[in-house]
DNA sequence: CACGCGTTGTTGATGTTTCAACATTCGGCG
DNA sequence: CGCCGAATGTTGAAACATCAACAACGCGTG
């Protein structure tokens, strides 16, 4: 297209408000987890995910696709996460290429720790303002949004 | 409050697309401009908002406050957007403290040519997916969130 | 088996953000 | 006026993210 239509003044105050929250959210969860546990946000969701697997135990790429992130951004974070003593590396039985990140013990006790916090403040910014029909609608906006986002 | 209520399963799924949504809209945006421009989202939407104030000038407090961001964080992105040439700083007039951010005409011209290659990603990413009155929910959501967000 | 290509994951350099510490100025109050 | 607390910005170090380059392995094909 070479003169793509601009935003009507409904989409643009959508928009703005959705640059903000983006902008906000992760911030204020940031500083929540950063001062309760050292960590941000992004690093959280790694220790959550595992504690949800078998094992506690997965493959980095299938844990980058969960958690919504990049292998490289992941293996930094592991790296990081591993001199904690929270998550440890093990190879793969079946691809010799393969690194599969493990939740310790340590690590899994720091989540469960962390989780009250994290949740009180998932509450605070967001479902304490919204009805059920609310999230019903935003879980129903998202579900058309994430396709995109994943390619 | 001694042991806060956990998600429910509704609020859990909101919640996990919500976490993604974050994770990836911020990155897909980030992507596209550094490819177009070479400058982060975040750093677009100084300019952005910029261009929109009067004599293209604001008040550092008063611009990371319409970003929705940090002054430090304001403050060395302006130091990188100056050396390119794109914006300025200048004296406040009223308060000798103030530091006054001042879009120059190249960097009201970069963001003329990044913008319709943004808007484009923006339709892309967010409302080629959706209606009118989604629209209007979402818009009625993030007008919940906001304030606390906010403080 | 051997080649080539796609996948998996890591690494190092560079850019950005965060946090704490600091300098400067404003504004009110004695 | 002179002092003190609050507000305004900046800075440097450390943490984190991005990008491109790379090594190692799997898998299919000839």
């Amino acid at each position: 297209m070479s003169t793509p239509r601009w935003l009507d003044d409904d989409e643009m105050g959508a928009w703005l408000d959705i640059a903000q929250i983006l902008m906000l959210m992760p911030a204020a969860l940031d500083r929540q987890l950063r001062e309760d546990t050292g960590i941000p946000h992004a690093y959280y969701q790694i220790l959550a995910t595992l504690s949800a697997a078998p094992d506690r135990c997965m493959r980095m790429t299938d844990l980058a696709k969960a958690v919504g992130t990049t292998l490289s951004r992941l293996s930094h974070a592991v790296t990081s996460l591993e001199q904690r003593g929270w998550l440890q590396r093990r190879a793969c039985p079946t691809d010799k290429r393969g690194q599969m990140a493990h939740l310790t013990d340590a690590g899994l006790a720091t989540l469960e720790a962390a989780a009250p916090g994290h949740v009180a403040e998932v509450r605070r910014l967001i479902f304490d303002h919204l009805t059920a029909d609310d999230i019903a609608q935003l879980r129903a906006v998202t579900a058309k949004l994430l396709p995109a986002l994943h390619q």
